[in-house]
DNA sequence: GAGGCCGTTACCCCTTGGGGTGATTTTAAA
DNA sequence: TTTAAAATCACCCCAAGGGGTAACGGCCTC
């Protein structure tokens, strides 16, 4: 079992039930079906899935769009559109909101699982370029002189903007002490001022 | 007309055909049809196309994915697979290329367009969030007050880790005139330092 | 033509940060 | 146990950067 956690808005519950039917055969978990947006939203909060499955046409109105953006402000997940119709004027509205795929019904469960897949390695994916944690490990393995763990911490606090006395203050040490660690960072690091660590470590990041 | 060149990578010319026939209704503009990754290369360099669909199977093999791994790595647009069946471990190596979507046949025209309508959208968006080239307008309809074209211009400098007498080089004027501008953008982008700057341009590009 | 904003430059001050040397203690590995 | 690397801190030096003030020409707008 992948356990991988869906959540399924969808108000009619045949077709509901049939997604489910898919995914599990697929090996993803369901942890809900809900059927409109007033129970969408509790269910995110009490129980947040990995990814969420929309029908855009929730009861007659397009409550699906609200869904998104209210996932978009308050939940971090990647979610998929799976709608019956598309005219050109929901599409519009719908690829605002940034989905992770859009599928059109009929759908075929090859294509619904092949879907989540990529939503879901692609969601990840972005979220390791958009905020580029520094990985002391990831970051050492592509330097030909690794950083010691202090060094590690010390330019982590650079890279967020401090100065060296508020990062002697934050690591409880010298502001000497710092110095040495930024001296010692910058050789392995190649660089020569805050800023281009900044820079480096952007690079560095981005594989 | 939309104006979106798409390429069509695909070895079974009436599937091709099909595919084709459905794009141009969806006002996508198909500038090639090739049949195998031979052919598909040149294609790309001779005719870059917006957007790229490929069939993951061509020939017998899984020529797709090579195709996906030299456009990821020499032409930055975003690609589509289109296949007729998805096998987990041929899905496992697909993602893992960072497709925009991944369509299994039979397909229908509105889940082809939305799909792509997605893929594009999504794939601009991303642009704008991993290289922050750094926009004017963007960064001022943040800020209280906004910053001036030549402020603008030092600020991308320091962003790119330049000292202050390297940006007087590369803009013409002189180091005085630099840190004036830079003193100003400080203000601006209440920062106090260039790591600070950049910092704050980092937050500011991701909304 | 007067007032503003922008871009340009100069000169001053002085804190911060980058660079060098050296020394002690702790920790880990050999 | 010896050796090595890492971490700690203290000096010193000085250039680069941040902060203030002032001035001048260009351009646009009223």
């Amino acid at each position: 079992m992948n356990d991988i956690k869906v959540l399924i808005i969808e108000d009619e519950p045949l077709i509901a039930e049939d997604i489910a039917a898919c995914l599990r055969r697929c090996d993803y978990r369901v942890t809900g079906i809900v059927y409109s947006a007033e129970d969408a939203l509790p269910e995110l909060a009490r129980n947040p899935p990995d990814i969420a499955m929309i029908d855009i046409n929730l009861n007659g109105g397009q409550e699906g769009i609200s869904i998104a953006n209210a996932i978009n402000e308050r939940f971090y997940i990647p979610f998929v559109y799976l709608t019956s119709y598309s005219d050109r004027k929901t599409l519009e509205l719908a690829k605002h909101t940034g989905p992770s795929g859009y599928i059109v019904k009929p759908f075929t469960e090859a294509g619904l699982c092949a879907t989540l897949e990529v939503a879901l390695h692609n969601f990840t994916q972005k979220n390791k370029h958009q905020f580029p944690d520094l990985v002391l490990h990831k970051i050492n393995q592509l330097l030909p002189s690794p950083l010691s763990m202090r060094e590690f911490d010390v330019i982590q606090l650079i890279y967020e903007g401090f100065s060296n006395h508020q990062i002697a203050e934050k690591l409880f040490v010298s502001t000497n002490t710092v110095k040495v660690h930024i001296k010692n960072a910058y050789l392995k690091l190649d660089a020569i001022s805050r800023a281009t660590v900044i820079v480096r470590l952007r690079e560095l990041m981005l594989k």
